[in-house]
DNA sequence: GTGAAAGCGCTAACAA
DNA sequence: TTGTTAGCGCTTTCAC
């Protein structure tokens, strides 16, 4: 299994350079003011140990880590199935290795899960955290506040409309913290959706649901209604965001509205679900009825059949301006130019429609 | 984004419950022989002050971390795309968690990201690492041969024939290691497969083989030619375990041999590509071209129409077992038993065929 | 420019 | 049973 030879210390570099750990510490550091001779010596010694610095001896000291945690309120199977987290991790990773910082996945399901994560994020192993899909009534903003870690959100957490859920833990922090989030503008994308269906000619137009309990599913909604001033209720079935979800609302419109002439999903996976089920049920796609999705996914949106008309987010683009976000705010927060550059705030991106042939 | 307030340390919380801090820290570590009312007042204080166990000085002294990094050498968009990941973290993750272990999660794509793990891996962020995906010529196993990291692999590693790939690095470790893996009996189960397509009759049987530099697709190649002894070599078309690379696969077969009459795929993703060609070229399966993939992967294998018949591994429990034979290593480690309980070994664990509809 | 020394927060001998 | 003490490996003043 290989076997653990002790590592070489700082110690034992400056041993062997003949020189004090301090200024093997400036070498290693990259901090300049030591003279190039010794440098060199320095770097040779490193390198003929194969010294690496030990991190928990460094974090000790400087408070720092280097590292940001991803907290994803999601069993691994949506995490794993739905593309969207992939092009959202893919984003924040790319921005957190430019800024040399590590990244740590955290997955929660269940309730233990939480407490474990909130061991780990108060335990002091990450400088901040990067979290999304965040349900109602969820204990980890409260978990996460108590812990105490720099946060930004990923889409608009549910309780940003006043404090947190549970009141505040014990010793920690001071008031109740103005969330940080970037997010679509997914009132305005389901908002031009539906118009685009309305400019159609269609008048059932029928929504299909993210899980409610997300502010993203419910502003999707929000936006459907601001156009369907007056739409019959029976057009809107509840999905969960998954391609099954998807289909289970499409057969329960179906049911309850056989004249539908036009569905908005409320995101693409769930429109691919759908489009299933219209064929199955023999309505062809888009002149019987006319489908819309949201993401823009293009694995799943540019692959269905026919390929699907879909509202855009920069999914990639979000996951880059958490994290950029929230690296800017520990800056801020090591060099104390508090309100410099001022208290970096949230990020609302606007959406844009890709027409493709599904309606 | 949330302040950072000074945590309290166990000095504070020793000083509140009045008592010194060697005696909170084994209140806090479960540690017995304290007495109960002393118990209680402790527990209060850390209560009262919100007290978390700073990690990185308990690491420090312990040289213990209680996570695990998992290393998977693929880019997001394969891993978080293809359900074997997914099963595999599961696996792995359940494991962990029972054991009080984080899992952190490393992905590698080019050569940066190869330094960065490396450097995270050498850095004392954990305590082991489970590392998959490896492909030939990856200078992975290097890497962390040289971090010293005890390590258990998911897949037989290429180079398991002898020596390291690139030598052995400055000052660490001893002797070269015998690699501890955990994987499937690839070469037996691709021969289950082809020998169930000989049973039924078919003759002119192609093999669409994974990312060959993977010995997992190098094995499944094996047991396909320990059947088809002297087959023709045009039956076999290179793949990548992707579902796009078995559709290319599949019409390069399709085109060289018209006359194939059953298709062994490496994985079940190639394989339902490989369907979708096949439906495209107006071939009926399985009556005019049978075909078996290699996972069982239920969301892949029973979502294809016809539903897929293929080689069954039980990739969770692969993962599961990576994680125990690493934690128990780094137990025997910790209690220096060594070969008490023999220092663990490679696990290959059998596959089953299991027949749907489409052979 | 370089080194000596203090101390980050914790655990683990060892004493009491 | 509890407290005292000595580091773990590193960074960072502060002298030289």
């Amino acid at each position: 299994m290989t076997e653990t030879a002790p590592r070489p210390t700082l110690e034992a570099v400056a041993a062997r350079a003949g020189v004090s750990r301090a200024t093997v510490s400036r070498v290693v550091n990259g901090a300049d003011g030591v003279r190039e001779p010794l440098v060199e010596r320095v770097r040779q010694a490193v390198e003929e140990l194969g010294y690496v610095p030990n991190q928990a001896a460094r974090s000790l000291v400087t408070k720092r880590h280097d590292a940001v945690a991803v907290v994803i309120a999601e069993p691994e199977t949506r995490v794993f199935s739905d593309p969207f987290f992939a092009q959202q991790l893919r984003g924040i990773s790319k921005e957190l290795t430019a800024h040399d910082n590590q990244l740590v996945l955290l997955l929660t399901e269940g309730r233990d899960d939480h407490a474990r994560v909130g061991r780990y994020l108060a335990g002091g192993h990450v400088d901040g955290a990067l979290v999304f899909s965040l349900h109602l009534d969820d204990p980890l903003p409260e978990l996460i506040h108590r812990a105490g870690v720099p946060t930004v959100f990923g889409g608009r957490p549910g309780w940003s409309d006043g404090l947190l859920p549970h009141g505040c833990g014990p010793g920690r922090a001071g008031a109740t913290p103005t969330p940080v989030y970037v997010d679509s503008d997914n009132r305005g994308g389901a908002r031009e959706a539906v118009r685009h269906l309305a400019g159609l000619g269609r008048t059932r137009i029928a929504h299909i649901t993210g899980a409610l309990d997300q502010t993203s599913a419910a502003d999707r909604l929000d936006g459907y209604r601001d156009v369907m001033v007056d739409a019959d209720p029976r057009l809107v079935a509840e999905g969960d965001f998954t391609p099954g979800g998807g289909e289970r609302a499409m057969r329960e419109l179906l049911d309850r509205c056989p004249d539908l002439d036009a569905v908005f999903a409320a995101n693409d996976l769930m429109a691919a679900g759908a489009l299933r089920v219209l064929r199955q049920h023999g309505r062809r796609v888009p002149d019987d009825v006319a489908v819309v999705g949201f993401d823009d996914m293009l694995p799943v949106a540019e692959q269905t059949d026919p390929p699907l008309t879909t509202v855009r987010q920069d999914i990639e683009t979000m996951g880059r301006l958490m994290a950029r976000l929230l690296l800017r705010g520990l800056d801020r927060h090591a060099t104390q130019e508090e309100g410099v550059g001022g208290t970096p705030s949230s990020v609302v991106l606007p959406t844009t429609l890709v027409r493709r042939a599904t309606a």
